[in-house]
DNA sequence: CTGGGGAGGGGGCCC
DNA sequence: TGGGCCCCCTCCCCA
């Protein structure tokens, strides 16, 4: 960036996020910067009550984490939170996902971290449980509540909406209503913490009932798999993407088990093309959405046991190894040049052939490499000038094109053009040719300087007056775009009649 | 500005 | 369906 441009800059992070959860749990785990206690008919947990806020809707509106909500446990007092309502391995379990990110529960405790995770509203959780236990856990809900037996649809669907999901205005009735209201009461939050009201335990601050529940957010970098609302999924899809997200570093313990979940009855349909729900991009190939999604998450699982570099995919990091291993499986049969890539091979190779296939439609400046072109058109480097072929009306001084027909490149270098119809892609350069190419093959400059009749220098900067030779060289547009090599193409491919024409 | 090497990412094919 | 392998495209960096 040039210094006198301002312009935002964003420097990504992609490990920070997990990082931050990682230290964020070390601190818990030594007690250190800890501002809330938890108890649970007897057992006490230390942790933060920022990170409680941020996965727990009951701890948010608790705490006053909400926009617009006063709270009544302030910044900076220490509290502590009787969770007696909660079994203690299920809040321990909760803790562990808050601070990890991955949920690690035995099957038969599912069900009570299904409560706990409702109770305390950490929607992701509860819905990744439901979707574990199946319709039992809510048919057992709806039983228990036969009011909402009628909505039994409608909470489908909000178990299968992703998590990620932007959070319903009001919270879902997933969970049976607790007793308290949805907002902490207000007389209760007169309570401080400290205060001891409440409780057998001094100086704790009670919380005998739960908040109401709601949507939240992964608290951790998943929250890069957030789709966008209004998607337009079907439901089924929904279910994928939370699939997917199951799939994910929340949820893959879940994962695991879930394959001999019973009554789920849930199929997953060809995920090919898949849809990235961050980028939208469409992934084409069986199983290539994990790949891609690591270039939104930035993990790297795979470590070079050489030097440490992390890769996203190990055909990379096999790649990579061959730095260290000296291996070079590409050898040039021309030279004794070896290469890392085949396609470095390739390039290579066009260099003993001469090949320049990518030429400039503009300046007619010839390159061996397609990369090399767009950026000789993208620097401006080229004549900007719409210009027609010199061909036409070739001024006596038109040459040949110092280009061997011999060493035309094999028909892969032409491989990466667009597709050019019926004429191939050498037809575009032979057309400079005399039929006969008696002139000797010279690999540089392979840009017949004569080609032009007006060289691109000449060209930049100036306009030509009108009525001069650039009229045989078709109206100069001098602000005209750079155009579609295929539409350059079709100039050729009419250029090329016109000539037959005469 | 250009040539060349390296790397990241997507797609195809196969298992 | 996921992973391995390969090819291709594109971009970046350096000389």
């Amino acid at each position: 960036m040039s210094p006198g441009e301002d312009g935002l800059i964003g420097i990504p992070f992609p490990e920070h996020s997990s990082e931050l959860l990682s230290c964020l749990n070390a601190q818990r785990r030594a007690g250190l910067l800890c501002d809330l206690t938890l108890t649970s008919r007897g057992s006490c947990y230390l942790t933060h009550r920022s990170v409680m806020a941020a996965v727990s809707v009951y701890f948010r509106k608790l705490f006053g984490g909400e926009e617009g909500e006063a709270g009544s446990y302030g910044a900076g007092r220490r509290c502590s939170v009787q969770l007696d309502f909660v079994a203690p391995d299920a809040l321990d379990a909760l803790l562990d996902f808050a601070y990890t990110a991955t949920l690690t529960i035995r099957s038969s405790g599912m069900r009570e971290v299904l409560r706990a995770a409702q109770l305390l509203g950490i929607q992701c959780v509860a819905d990744a449980c439901r979707d574990i236990l199946g319709e039992r856990a809510e048919d057992e809900d709806c039983a228990q509540e036969p009011h909402r037996v009628s909505r039994r649809k409608k909470d489908r669907r909000h178990v299968s909406r992703s998590p990620l999901s932007p959070p319903p205005s009001s919270p879902p009735p997933d969970c049976p209503q607790p007793v308290a209201p949805a907002a902490p009461d207000p007389d209760y939050q007169e309570h401080s913490p400290l205060a001891g009201e409440n409780g057998d335990q001094p100086g704790d601050s009670r919380v005998a009932a739960p908040a109401a529940n709601g949507g939240m957010r992964w608290a951790s970098g998943e929250s890069l798999l957030a789709p966008p609302p209004e998607d337009g999924m079907s439901e089924e899809e929904e279910e994928e993407r939370g699939e997917y997200r199951a799939g994910g570093a929340a949820a893959a313990p879940l994962a695991a088990e879930r394959g001999g979940a019973p009554g789920t009855g849930r199929k997953r349909k060809s995920q090919t093309p898949q849809q990235c729900p961050v980028c939208q991009k469409i992934i084409h190939g069986a199983g290539k959405l994990p790949r891609h999604m690591r270039t939104h998450t930035g993990e790297k699982p795979f470590q070079c046991t050489a030097c440490g570099v992390r890769f996203t995919r190990n055909d990379k990091l096999k790649i990579h190894m061959r730095k260290h291993t000296g291996e070079r499986p590409y050898p040039c049969p021309d030279c004794p040049a070896r290469f890392l890539h085949s396609y470095d091979l390739k390039n290579h190779r066009s260099l003993h052939s001469g090949a320049r296939p990518f030429e400039c439609p503009l300046c007619h400046k010839a390159f061996a490499r397609e990369d090399h072109l767009q950026r000789h058109r993208k620097g401006h480097s080229c004549l900007e000038l719409r210009t027609r072929r010199p061909r036409r009306g070739p001024g006596p001084g038109e040459g040949p094109l110092l280009l061997d027909p011999a060493s035309l490149p094999h028909s892969s270098s032409f491989s990466r053009s667009p597709p050019q119809g019926n004429s191939s892609g050498p037809a575009l350069l032979y057309s400079h040719l005399p039929e006969s190419p008696s002139v000797p093959f010279h690999p540089v400059p392979l840009l017949a300087p004569n080609r032009l009749a007006y060289p691109p220098h000449l060209w930049r900067g100036m306009t030509l007056p009108a009525g001069t030779t650039g009229e045989a060289m078709g109206p100069p547009s001098p602000v005209a775009p750079p155009r579609a090599r295929w539409e350059e193409e079709e100039d050729d491919e009419e250029d090329e009649e016109e000539e037959e024409e005469e």
